[in-house]
DNA sequence: ATTCCATGTATCAAGCTTCGATATATGGAA
DNA sequence: TTCCATATATCGAAGCTTGATACATGGAAT
């Protein structure tokens, strides 16, 4: 399955919004929780990532992973808490005026 | 509220399923189901008629419109109205992943 | 008369995102 | 020692959206 443009920032904010956690991890609950639907690769999820912080949605650390690799861990700023919930929201309000035009096409 | 990439090709698949239309038309058909929340401008609106006919999805004829003005119709084929379908439930599939993952996360 | 606006179609450059390839590094298992 | 999973990073290609620009017609208002 295609992943839409725009989409990811929203789903890594959210999926920070339960605790930190590394690109390469966030990649792979992604896939977990889309049942293998969702394939995002490093090419997609690094520079989203590194968008994510430009835009001051995350914070950055080194840390150790529970296998005990060095990795990158993200977390959400408070500005990034405000996003979470405000692009919940307009995701919901995009789906519901598609839902309209499905419909009543 | 910005139109995700790739979604203008089903909403004006499904808009032109009702019978054939031109594109100005389907534009504001997009802006009056959507209750004015989604504008799609021309330079968005004539490239995705022109992929979808190249992708054989829709064929074109020129007419006269309600207001007696010449305009390029278009309508879907068989390819096309096969797609309608298709798209629409990848589209509430990739939904359904979505909220998961919203809910989840 | 003339200006403005809605109706119509079309293309272009800019900007952004996604994807796949590529590079690098570590460490455990076979 | 070879392979695979873990882990980050960047690059070019490809695709779509946006806003600007161009052009043409005709009715309405000043």
């Amino acid at each position: 399955m295609e992943l839409m443009q725009g989409t990811l920032d929203m789903l890594i904010l959210k999926i920070l919004a339960s605790g930190k956690r590394h690109g390469y991890d966030i990649s792979k609950r992604i896939l977990l929780l889309s049942n293998s639907s969702l394939k995002v690769g490093h090419g997609s999820m690094y520079p989203a990532l590194h968008r994510l912080e430009k835009k001051g949605f995350v914070n950055s650390m080194m840390g150790e992973t529970a296998r005990g690799r060095s990795a990158k861990f993200y977390e959400l700023t408070k500005h990034g808490r405000e996003q979470v919930e405000q692009e919940k929201q307009q995701w919901r309000d995009f789906v519901a005026v598609i839902d309209v035009i499905l419909e009543e096409g």
